[in-house]
DNA sequence: TGTACATCAGTGAACGCGCGTTCACTGATGTAC
DNA sequence: TGTACATCAGTGAACGCGCGTTCACTGATGTAC
């Protein structure tokens, strides 16, 4: 999807929106919100689910271009506990795409996924290798260090969580989870 | 709910069942597998929604019963590790249950969940007392020590991730979140 | 012991509703000659 | 400079479908007297 038109643009704003708002994203709530008739929508995306798509590409890519600038800190501590309070921030500040990132997570190929990661996965991969930190496997990274972020970002988005409470927690556990063995 | 009958528990059998064949818990399906009369449902359950309560407070239940023996051992860190390890080991062996308990987080009410948990939450409270793990907020406890097994355990389900080859790292990483630092 | 009635388990057709999608159509904007 | 046609954005009524729920009903099992 290269250029975005203005009405493609309004019913992406539409569907975040209503996302945000705990309404389905459903074709006629997407007409409501957007102003665009539901002949339009399908005209540009085909599908219900192609809206979800383009959505989710764009949420994810968001997502990664926030968390990245963390790597630039020298300090290895640093770096890991300003990722996780990164994620949680963004998560915050971009609730809807959030919610989108959780709920339909078999949306985009993992190749895309694991591409977007790769500079963050590689930064792990060296300080693995001179033990800056702890040894563990590639494919735990996002699923197991970032594990306390992803669920308190979970239980956030479901209302029952205090995600500007939970910094300093997450960012204390994650580090725990790759800190050397002391 | 007290005594359940033959066909009550043909119902939630059903629910389950479904659940695990990854196809929509409605109530035509129910009746379909169950073999019970969507009158009858109705009879017993009240709603769609009250067959969710009770499957609910039962999978909550027995996921907590199969956690807390992990207590009984000795060692600090071997009740943490085992902990985890008995939660993703639940997780695997009942995977509709689990399913259920991550999609419907809403349905049972707070205050029953944090009394089940109370023995585990009085453990790592009496721990975080005498220093033989780190200090954590009670509240951080489910969510940021178990968020390393939560993520796995939902990736599980999701079928993108194998969670008899992720014991060891989630061991490994929510011991990482409590242990002392060295 | 018999009779009348209340209660409860269970049935399945029928309902209204909201959903994603289709489709015939309008109108504006290139493009060919 | 016109004219004919193709292409694309956009409209909105209508569709079929599956959903949760309702409801009038049957039949069996207490219970009162």
């Amino acid at each position: 999807m290269g250029v975005r038109s203005d009405r493609q643009q309004a019913v992406l704003d539409a569907a975040l929106a209503l996302v945000e708002a705990g309404q389905p994203v459903t074709i006629s709530n997407l007409t409501a919100r957007s102003g665009v008739s539901n002949g339009s929508i399908y005209h540009h995306f085909g599908s219900r689910a192609g809206v979800f798509e383009v959505l989710y590409g764009d949420s994810f890519a968001r997502c990664v271009a926030a968390m990245t600038p963390a790597l630039a800190a020298g300090d290895t501590e640093k770096v890991v506990r300003d990722l996780a309070v990164r994620y949680l921030d963004w998560v915050a500040g971009n609730p809807g795409r959030a919610r989108f990132l959780y709920d339909a997570p078999l949306t985009a190929d993992p190749a895309a996924k694991a591409a977007a990661f790769a500079p963050i996965a590689r930064w792990f991969t060296e300080r693995v290798a001179d033990g800056s930190v702890r040894e563990f496997p590639l494919w735990a990274l996002d699923p197991v260090v970032m594990g306390p972020a992803h669920e308190c970002a979970r239980r956030y988005l479901l209302g029952v969580l205090d995600l500007a409470g939970a910094r300093d927690a997450v960012a204390d556990a994650v580090w725990g989870t790759v800190a050397p063995l002391g």
